[in-house]
DNA sequence: ATCAGTGCAAAACATTTGCAGCATG
DNA sequence: CATGCTGCAAATGTTTTGCACTGAT
C-alpha cells in the first residue's frame, strides 16, 4: 500500500520469467544449483528457441559452464513444470524456449529449410482457430506446435550452413 | 479415344499415389528398384504416418524385405520430391506419410503424450487460416506442420508404451 | 557393360543414464 | 551431513555414410 519512493523499474518479461522459474522450482522442492540457474538465465535472454547443444555452447563462453548432461536434465525439469516449451523443427533436434504463463505473446515458428534459421511469428486468429479445433476433437489438447517450412529468401547459403 | 470395354475400376487414392510416385521417380531419372517400390507400396497403404523403423519392421514380414539404410535413403528421395511428408511428433523420431498433390484431404496430427499414439485430423478453417498467415509473413512458405499434443484418454498406459 | 540401387556394418549424431564427487539447505 | 545437483563417460536409439555387390537399363 505504501507507494514506492523509487517506482520499481519495469522488469522485462525475461527477468520476470527467470525469477518465476526459479521460484517455481523452489516450490517444487528443487534446490538451487549453478547449472540450473545458468540455463534459466540464458533461456530468459533468448528471443527464440535454442537447441540443447546451442545452449551448452553458449554457456561454454560464459561465467558458468554447464555439462551437456546437465543441460538436458535441466531442460527436462523445466519442460515438465511447463516453464519451457520443447519444439521440433524437423532436423531431428529439439529446441527449447521460455514458456510465458498465458497472456504473453505465444508464438510459433517459421523454419528456413535452406539455412536452418528459426524465426518466431504470432497470429491471433491462428490461436483462435487452434483453440476451436482443440475443442472439436475427441482429445484433450494441452499444447500445440505449428511450424511453417519454407525459404527465408535472405540466405545465400546452400543448405544447413548454420 | 476408344472407350474401354471394361470401364476402369475407380482407383483408390492410395493406388494412384503409388503409381504417381513411381512415375515421378522415373521422370526424375531414378531406376526401378525393389526396395524403393516396396516402401512406396507400404506407404500407399497407410492411413497415417509411420516411422522409418516401423517401415523396416512392416517390410520384414512382407514379400520384400528392405534394409534399414535403404528405408532411410528411399524416404529421403521421396521427401525431396515432395512425395512424402516428414513429420516430427516429439519423441526424437521422424515419421513419414504419403503426400497427396493438393486437393486430397490434407491432414494434421494429434499426439498422445501418454501412449505415443498419432491420430490424424482435418480442419478446413485451419487450412484457410494457415494459408492466410503464410501470405502475411515475409517468408516463402512451402509446407506446414501442425501437431496438437495432449492425452487421448483411451490409454491406461503410463507412458510411451507403444 | 555401366552405373544406379541395395545391404551390411560402422560411423555420426542427439539424447539418456550410471556413478562418483561436490555443494546446498 | 544428508541428499540433491553436477560432471564425466559410457550407453542408447535414430539416422547417415562407406563400400562392395547386385541388378536394371
Amino acid at each position: 500500500m505504501v507507494p514506492p519512493s523509487h517506482p520499481p523499474v519495469e522488469q522485462s518479461l525475461s527477468t520476470r520469467w527467470a525469477e518465476q522459474a526459479t521460484e517455481r522450482l523452489a516450490d517444487a522442492g528443487y534446490r538451487r544449483g549453478g547449472a540450473r540457474q545458468a540455463v534459466i538465465d540464458l533461456l530468459a535472454a533468448q528471443p527464440c528457441a535454442l537447441s540443447a547443444l546451442e545452449i551448452e555452447e553458449a554457456l561454454r563462453n560464459s561465467a558458468r559452464q554447464v555439462a551437456r548432461a546437465s543441460v538436458y536434465r535441466v531442460l527436462d525439469e523445466l519442460e515438465q513444470l511447463k516453464l519451457v516449451a520443447r519444439i521440433e523443427v524437423g532436423q531431428g533436434i529439439s529446441r527449447y524456449e521460455a514458456l510465458h504463463p498465458h497472456g504473453a505473446p505465444h508464438h510459433h515458428h517459421l523454419v528456413c529449410d535452406d539455412c536452418g534459421e528459426v524465426i518466431p511469428f504470432e497470429d491471433e486468429e491462428l490461436e483462435r482457430t487452434i483453440a476451436r479445433v482443440a475443442r472439436r476433437v475427441a482429445f484433450e489438447v494441452a499444447e500445440h506446435d505449428i511450424v511453417l517450412h519454407g525459404s527465408c529468401g535472405n540466405c545465400g547459403k546452400p543448405a544447413g550452413s548454420l
